[in-house]
DNA sequence: GTAGATGTGA
């Protein structure tokens, strides 16, 4: 402003770049004060405001966040240039206001306006829909502008936002010219939907290419070893994180990769060095510690968050509920969930619920259990009954049991109405990570090369298990509802074969690691525990719930899962 | 001389 009274005393009038140069000051100084005696100086005196400074104004006023303000000077220009719409279109993307911004795109067509390359990586913003992906894709190419990084970026991203992996990544694969952000924006597509594998694949293309990492590469990076708990990998990702320092996200990650392989010292050294720590940090512990069978540990943790003065969030108190039910705290529990909302000001969620039905059946309070479901707020569903269900086969209260599952079993119906009627089961299938190689094993396909001397090996043990008390138990019925199917032969069940095959190819004294795709059955539990402690081996599975840390005989969960 | 892209916890 003092620039403008300046000039004013001096009468020099502004023109629409000084303007334009003062209303940038005021936008990176978030002084809207200023910015607001600007707009009214530009007009007033008769002057009038070239197009591309009532674009700034409109810019200015986005930036803001005053969508209201922009619109009504956007209604009012003389005309309006591709810039224009476009920041109309980009402001209500940013605004949620997907709808509106693609409202606009014909608009401006019908204005006479043709969109360009920015303008449509805005409206792939604004896009909500696959069908309407596919008509702005559409309009791309015909508009001979799907050769720009940006727009071509915004596509992959879109298509892995709504599943489309497969057209993401052929959309990728066109591409001429790419740059990191596109790299990290495929690689971050597959692993968040849970591809690690080509997330991993793409990673190695992308050092193939001669691009270096950076802090978001990385990240995805790591999540792909997370999800596929790769703690070799994860560990050579973590030496190309040294080379970086200070990045929250990624140290979240890395913090999380140890947790959920399951190496708990080597999460908790990384937290202790992390300098910065979020409302994730403390969660990802929490949960980690909890999960990993560690649960005094884990509220101890949550203590020392609170004095520190982070506030805990929904899933913050999901995992100090999940920590209280894993130790059987039956009054901790109740009381942080009866106060969270009081204390932490935090409704509690179905999630919640959950956390307490466990808990309380755990703890063989079966009836608050029910009572507790019959009262809560929201719905109860599959997951709820199921939690029910599990915590009746551990009292044998056969009644309720069979109301436990009714409900469970209407409730996945309603799932199964929603997803479609062609929901298959997966078959069971284990992982383990030796030399840096991953072995899949999968109930009924023996393609592994060392089959037969896995299942030779496997006759053994079980033989030699026998002789120290070790029955094979087929009756899970309840137990099993959503683990291998029933008449698979118990034996060949894929974490048996993983374990096996730890045994043989992994150095002695190093801990066998394995990740599961479905929870693991009763005689699997008792034939790894008994392994465990005839072998003198640490044995850690991993199934799509929690941990299973066995060691000289027990295992970490207490036997409840 | 105004408008556009990527990563963390259940």
């Amino acid at each position: 402003m003092k620039a403008l009274t300046f000039m004013q005393s001096h009468n020099i009038w502004a023109d629409s770049v000084t303007y334009s140069e003062l209303l940038k000051c005021c936008i990176s100084r978030g002084a809207l004060r200023e910015a607001k005696l600007v707009h009214k100086h530009i007009f007033s005196n008769g002057y009038h405001p070239k197009t591309f400074l009532i674009n700034t104004l409109i810019s200015m006023y986005v930036k803001f966040s005053l969508l209201d303000d922009a619109r009504k000077l956007f209604d009012q220009m003389p005309e309006r240039n591709v810039v224009s719409w476009t920041t109309m279109i980009a402001a209500f993307a940013n605004a949620g206001l997907g709808y509106e911004g693609l409202r606009f795109l014909v608009l401006m067509g019908r204005d006479g306006v043709r969109p360009n390359m920015f303008t449509y990586s805005s409206v792939l913003r604004a896009c909500s829909g696959l069908e309407s992906l596919k008509q702005i894709h559409c309009g791309i190419v015909k508009d001979g502008l799907d050769s720009d990084v940006f727009v071509r970026s915004a596509l992959v991203d879109n298509y892995a936002k709504w599943g489309e992996l497969g057209n993401a990544l052929v959309v990728f694969n066109e591409m001429e010219t790419r740059d990191l952000i596109v790299w990290n924006s495929v690689i971050g597509a597959f692993a968040q939907n849970s591809d690690g594998d080509e997330a991993l694949n793409l990673f190695k293309r992308m050092k193939r290419c001669g691009f270096m990492a950076d802090q978001a590469t990385l990240t995805s990076v790591l999540r792909a070893c997370t999800a596929m708990a790769l703690l070799e990998l994860g560990r050579q990702v973590h030496v190309h994180v040294l080379k970086y320092n200070r990045d929250l996200i990624l140290s979240n990650a890395l913090l999380d990769m140890y947790c959920k392989c399951g190496s708990m010292e080597d999460a908790r050294f990384e937290f202790s060095r992390m300098v910065e720590k979020d409302v994730i940090s403390w969660s990802t512990m929490i949960i980690g510690l909890a999960q990993n069978g560690f649960s005094h540990e884990a509220l101890e943790i949550f203590q020392v968050m609170k004095s520190s003065g982070t506030k805990p969030n929904y899933i913050t108190v999901l995992g100090v509920l999940f920590a209280c039910s894993h130790a059987g705290l039956v009054d901790k529990g109740r009381s942080y969930f009866e106060s969270m909302e009081k204390v932490f000001g935090i409704k509690p969620g179905r999630e919640h619920y959950g956390c307490m039905v466990d808990l309380l059946g755990r703890a063989g309070k079966l009836d608050e259990a029910v009572e507790l479901i019959h009262n809560m707020e929201p719905e109860p569903d599959a997951v709820t009954w199921r939690t029910l269900l599990g915590a009746c086969r551990i009292h044998r209260n056969m009644d309720l049991a069979a109301y436990a599952a009714k409900k469970w079993e209407d409730a996945a119906q309603v799932r199964k109405a929603m997803k479609g009627n062609n929901v298959r089961k997966e078959p069971g299938c284990s992982w383990i990570e030796v030399n840096k190689q991953i072995h899949a094993f999968i109930l009924r396909d023996n393609s592994h090369p060392q089959i037969d001397e896995i299942i030779r090996q496997l006759n053994h043990y079980v033989q030699r298990l026998k002789g120290v008390g070790y029955v094979p138990d087929t009756n899970f019925v309840l137990q099993d509802v959503e683990g291998e199917q029933l008449e698979d032969p118990l034996l060949y069940h894929s974490e048996k074969l993983a374990i096996v095959y730890g045994l043989m190819s992994l150095t002695k004294g190093k801990t066998i690691r394995i990740r599961k795709n479905l929870r693991i059955c009763g005689d699997c539990h008792l034939f790894a525990k008994l392994l465990a402690q005839m072998e003198n081996r640490n044995i850690v599975i991993r199934d799509p719930i929690r941990y299973h840390h066995f060691q000289g005989g027990v295992c970490s969960c207490g036997d409840y899962w």
